[in-house]
DNA sequence: CGTTCTTACGTGTGTCGTAACGATC
DNA sequence: GATCGTTACGACACACGTAAGAACG
């Protein structure tokens, strides 16, 4: 068994089981990977792949399993190759991070910068994807680090750091009477047309919990994946907004009204993850410390408000 | 880097840094796997070995970590094997069990005695061991299951299984003062010459605990790391002896005489462990299974006492 | 008929074994 | 000087690329 087999593998079930993508993803071509693969099932002795005539289109029970455990074996070959990585070329390579919108547009953004200036020779790539894709980019080493506030701490295979802990806020046109009520309540939220997260991003699930447990059915007009459409269509006047409290930022956001509501929601808390075993290089570890330090600055300054 | 390399740097350290041995054990030649070392080292761009002159004689940190991530590399390798033997070659295999001496001569007869019906064309061997060196065995991939009842559940490494749950009795011969005593108590064992386990061994930490909670100083006269050998020097008229309930045989052991200390002591746990993650072939699974019957039966056996 | 995988074949890389050399106790 | 390592070299294997053939829509 060879370790190239195993990535032809993997690039076949990456490629959707097309030879020839896989092929020319892996730069080798397309016979090669089908020997690979031949090969492979030739040595298990069971058949892993469900055929249509020729062609390769999935998976036996068999298959997952060999594919689970092919990505194990390559798992610990990559962190094997990153020790010695980090200890030769120190302060290079690449930082694969994923990140939802709001953590990319309003958290990253310091991080990335003092980290830079730490590792001016890393590449900084980030990937936006909604909580449930980070997780399986991170499972599968398609990032080395994930952040964000859901789902991350669900998986067993991953290690998820908690960092910080936010709340949400109101925000509106500023003559709107919803930044009048004192407090504002669940009762007045659902007194007007509101705008906020897509259910499974940004907390939106704690979000319509709350509601229902206390019977309400808040009038959604508009929901969003991310913080800047929804501040858009509250500026359009086409309701009130909630938003987590670190997207509201003081000097862009002047022309909003912003009452805190963290008395109506249960915190959240933003972790950041990768792959329990995974090697973490210098750097990575380095750019952990950063978000976390970053992350108490954050608290501090929603905290003034 | 090639998956042989890894295997020769595993076997280097498996065989005190000696290269020829390792060599001859992977069934190379020397410079082979010379080259092997020279080439994983190089590719990685660190010093992972430490030297003296030309010779071998250990790891560097770099190494260790490397070494770390060469097992587990090789183990997602054997799974992926493993997966593909359970499919074909259904019911032939080795199964390599770890044991400590009470399990490996009390609880496992009966239990190897049915599976070799079930999988005759399975070989089995057992590998008798201490607790420490079970743990490490099972880490390792030196044995399948590992079964005892200290230190398994220790190590995050390995998934514990809870079998059955045991404690001790008392043997002396029949005509010796302490079976009398009614009920006996831990002042009772303190008065006469004790023989029992060596620390580390079968439940003695427990034992010793329970003594010192009470301020006592039992009179240990031999520790031994077997329960034939107590057996053996009780009879000799040397002291009482404390052992573990399932290691008294009715018909064998009829010559001396016994009483349950189970009130006087926890209840100890044994288990049955493996690597997380490992894959466990269908006749490896069934193992498991038939120890868990098997152990239910030995406990409703000595509850008769 | 284009797409996709298989089969066939040649070339070049590289792995391992043999053998000679060097160092260390 | 015996043991254990490295270096040098050659033979065989094999992995990959090219090219032609076969199934599928």
């Amino acid at each position: 068994m060879e370790l190239r087999q195993l990535r032809s593998l993997i690039m076949l079930v990456e490629s959707e089981f097309s030879v020839s993508r896989a092929a020319s993803r892996l730069n080798l071509v397309q016979p090669a990977v089908s020997q690979h693969l031949k090969q492979l099932e030739e040595e298990l002795g069971t058949r892993i792949f469900r055929r249509q005539g020729k062609r390769l289109v999935g998976l036996t029970d068999a298959g997952e399993k060999v594919l689970h455990y092919a990505r194990a074996t390559l798992a610990g070959a990559a962190n094997l190759l990153a020790v010695g990585r980090d200890h030769v070329e120190e302060g290079t390579g690449v930082l694969r991070i994923g990140a939802t919108h709001t953590q990319a547009r309003y958290v990253l953004p310091p991080v990335i910068r003092s980290f830079r200036e730490a590792y001016p020779a890393v590449e900084v790539q980030i990937h936006q994807a909604n909580p449930l894709q980070l997780v399986e980019m991170a499972v599968n080493d398609a990032v080395d680090l994930a952040i964000c506030t859901e789902a991350l701490d669900r998986n067993p295979a991953l290690t998820a750091i908690p960092s910080y802990r936010w709340n949400r806020c109101l925000i509106a046109l500023p003559d709107h009477p919803a930044l009048e009520a004192r407090p504002v309540t669940l009762d007045t939220l659902c007194e007007y047309p509101l705008v906020t997260y897509v259910f499974g991003f940004t907390g939106r699930g704690h979000l319509s919990d709350t509601f229902a447990r206390d019977g309400l059915r808040p009038h959604v007009v508009l929901s969003a994946t991310d913080t800047d459409v929804i501040k858009t269509y509250v500026r359009e006047g086409l309701g009130i907004g909630i938003i987590a409290d670190l997207a509201y930022e003081e000097d862009k956001d002047a022309d909003l009204g912003v009452r805190a509501l963290s008395h109506l929601f249960p915190a959240e808390v933003t972790k950041i993850a990768y792959p329990k075993d995974k090697y973490l290089q210098r750097f990575q570890q380095r750019f952990i410390d950063l978000f976390q330090q970053e992350a108490t600055r954050i608290i501090r300054s929603s905290r003034a408000r």
